[in-house]
Parts: structure tokens; sequence; C-alpha cells
DNA sequence: CGTCGAATTGACTAGGATCAACTAGTGTGG
DNA sequence: CCACACTAGTTGATCCTAGTCAATTCGACG
């Protein structure tokens, strides 16, 4: 497959369900069992903070973010989700976080207690769970120890797929460094999702750009000049 | 049992793992693989971010933390776990986090395969993570959004037992309402866990004892005035 | 009593928040 | 097709919280 620099990449910075052993066995599982289907337009609410948790939901398609609200209105988002990923399992009977579409997006829906019936699944959940916890201790990194550039670096880095794992070799050779994404978040929440203001977002992409590192194409469309360069600015090497 | 509100209380602020159902089936696997058990003293480190990701632990006793480096050594303790909890699952084959002990603790560990070969004993796993998978939420919104004082009040106020939930109904009739705690932390460990410096934590610390909202007994011996007074001083309410 | 590391306190600085003004982009209706 | 309104985003000026750097105090221990 040729390498296409100009694709917009759109799925890299969410937290995928894993392509595991136990993906056969759950999707028999999930066609074994009452399942709904839902339909969610960009931006809509799936359930609040507080809710009664009775259902479990998976992303057949498109993207959530959980986030939670301080009683002053300050809002934290906590976890950015895509295909694949389950949502919606309390520790306790009641949702920890709210829920809401960044995309038009699909889910699949079943009872929580179908879900608990099913014990030898475990595997396939447990694998999002470590996932999904993972990227949380990445983020709480972020959010306790990165300047403002930082956070936007890595929120930007995001998107980008297979670089900047352990063994990056950089671009692929001959390649210019270059890469478009597409965010799909309002200012507002890039902001929530990196405890920064909308100003200061706004601030530091406009600081990138005359730097050269990336051009903003559409408001949520930008172009990344050089990715190992951004890289550098994500604090992580 | 009397309500000891001199009792100085140890535990709660630490992720436990859920007291559950699937308990009797996890001690029966626990005693039917190999495992091993390891005491460390205060302060000692089990294993290293990056490190091979061959065992997997469980608080037998104690309290450890997990925190991840930036190259330039800034620190971020993601998470406080207690008795019961099991870290060092990872989701691919290397540990994300350092672990260190804050007190001297007894942990059990299993071989990494011989709880992947289990599978109907996931759902004790299962929620383990879930409950630190809240926890980790919660702190994401400490991290993001709260002020040094938050923070501090917030990590205080998880030592202090059945207080806080959403039906809080204030301290035990009749009692006084103060409760002593200690932290088995120094400050940088907590200045790290808040996303803090050592001198904000002090001078938070100090600001509350001016205002006679604590009093320090010891650097790591902590009394709280006024329970539901610190409540108020989190941000949550 | 002296030493050494941890904690506290003080003075100063800086990064990001706040508040306010302005601009661009989108949609509506005449 | 353009005028207008409305929202999201950008930019600027100022403020303030927490960071930095340095000096001092405290506490544990030999």
């Amino acid at each position: 497959m040729a390498y296409l620099h100009n694709e917009i990449r759109n799925e890299t910075h969410l937290v995928p369900g894993l392509p595991v052993d136990g993906e056969q066995a759950w999707s028999d599982f999930m066609n074994s069992v009452n399942t709904k289907i839902c339909r969610f337009a960009q931006h809509d609410v799936i359930f609040y903070e507080g809710d009664m948790a009775d259902r479990v939901f998976e992303i057949v398609e498109g993207a959530v973010m959980l986030y939670k609200l301080l009683p002053d209105g300050r809002r934290q988002v906590v976890e950015m989700l895509g295909p694949q990923a389950l949502f919606g399992i309390p520790a306790h009977g009641i949702y920890d976080c709210a829920a809401e579409t960044l995309v038009p997006t699909v889910l699949r829906s079943l009872r929580r207690r179908d879900l608990e019936e099913q014990m030898d699944l475990q595997q396939h959940i447990t694998r999002c769970l470590l996932s999904q916890m993972e990227r949380l201790h990445d983020h709480a990194v972020l959010l306790g120890r990165k300047s403002a550039t930082e956070r936007v670096a890595s929120f930007l880095f995001r998107f980008v797929a297979n670089r900047g794992g352990v063994g990056c070799t950089g671009p692929a050779k001959g390649e210019t460094d270059e890469e478009t994404v597409r965010l799909n978040m309002t200012r507002q929440e890039i902001a929530d999702f990196l405890g920064l203001t909308i100003e200061t977002v706004s601030r530091v992409f406009s600081d990138m750009k005359r730097r050269g590192v990336i051009c903003i194409e559409k408001t949520d469309q930008i172009r990344i000049n050089n990715v190992c360069g951004l890289c550098h600015l994500t604090g992580a090497h």
C-alpha cells in the first residue's frame, strides 16, 4: 500500500478496542444476546454522569469522548474512544462520566446484565480496559507535567499513525515528513481534554503556525509539516 | 464498633481491589498456580517503566504507587494502590509505569502466562481495573481542572473513609468532625501525584494550618479539624 | 552536639487564565 | 447575490497562580 502523506488520518488518536484473539468469541457473543444499534449525530449526548448504568456500549463506527464536570462547570475530558472500544461499564451501578459523540456515530448497546453473566468473554473486556488505562496513564502525565505547547503537540501527535513508538525510525524513506489530520473537535473540547482554555489552545496553534510547524487548512483540519519536529515538541523525547 | 475519631486511617486513599463475588474463585486460583511472596521495604522499586512484564502482582499488605517519567525527569504519579489491588498487567508486553512501595509491603506475584490462561477469573480482574479506572478519571479532573488548594484538599480527603460519597450525611451524630491521617508519602511524592511542586504542597499545608483546617502533628501525620470543611475545599461541591 | 536530608518560608518570575475586543465562517432571509 | 446575525475562533492587555531559586528551619540519627 502506498504511503499517502496527504491522506487525512482520522482515528489513531482514539483509544481503540485492541484487535485480539478473543475477537471471534466476542462477536459470537454479541450476536447471541439482545443488542441494539443506535445512531447519533455529532456532539450528541449518549448519557450523563450519574445516570443509572443499565447498558454497556460498543462503538461500531465514529468517536466518543467521556468527560466529567465540577459543580462550577469546569469540565475535563478524560477519554476519547474509537471503533471497537467499550464504554459504560461502571464499577458501580452508575456512569462515572458523561459520554458525547465527536462525529456522527453508530453504537451497539447491550444490557449490562447480559454482559456480566457472560464470564468467559471478560478477556476481551480486560484488554480493552488495559488499553484505555495505559492511555489514561499517559494522559495523567500530560495533565500533571506538560506545558501548553507540549500538550497541544502531544494531542496533534495522537492523530499520526505508526509514529512515536519505541523504535520510530522517522518518516518513510524518501518521503516528506508531513501529514494532514482532521480533529473533529471544537477548540472548547480540545481545551477541556488538555486541561487548558480555549484561548491558550488557540494561541499555541497560532504560534506553531508562525513557526512553520503546522498549517491550519481549516479550523479543524491541520497539516503537520514535520511530524518528527512535532514529536520533539511533545516533551516525550 | 465505636467510632474512633482519633484513629489514624491508613488505606482509604488507595485503590483497593473490590471485595467481590469472584473473591473465592480468585483465591482458589491463586493457591493453584505457582505464586511467589515478596517483601519490600518502604520506597523500594518493584519494577521500572519499560521492563519486560513477565509477572503480575497482587498487594497482600502495604501500598504501591505507579509513576511515569518524562525524559527531563519530571515525574507523574498516576495511581496509588492498596491491599488486594492488582498491578503489572500490561496491555502490551512491557510495564507502562514504574512501581514503588509507599510503606513496607508484601506482594504476591505470579507469571503473567498463568493469569492469561485462566480466562474465567477475568471478572475479578475486570472489577479491579474498573475501580482503578474510575479513580483515574477523577484524577484526570484533579490534574486538569483543580487549583493547588483543591488538589491538596482532595488528596487529604482520600484518607477519610466513608465520607464524601453521594449521600454523605456529615459527621456521625454527636461526634466532632475531626480525623487524623497518616500520609506515608514524602512531599515530593505528594507533589508528583498532584502535579504540583514540593514548595506549593508545603505552602498549601501551611496555609490550611494557619486557617485552622488542619493541624500538622508530624510531617506525615495530619489532623483534619473539620472533615466537612475540607470537603468543601476539594472543589467537588 | 553536629550532620544531613527533608520541609518550610521568602522573593521574584513566568506561564497560562481572564476579560475584552475583534475577525472569520456559516447560515438565513429578502 | 448580498446584508445581517450568530457562533466559533483569534488576538491583545492584564492579572494571578504556581513555579523557580535561594535561604532558613526542622527533625532524625549517630
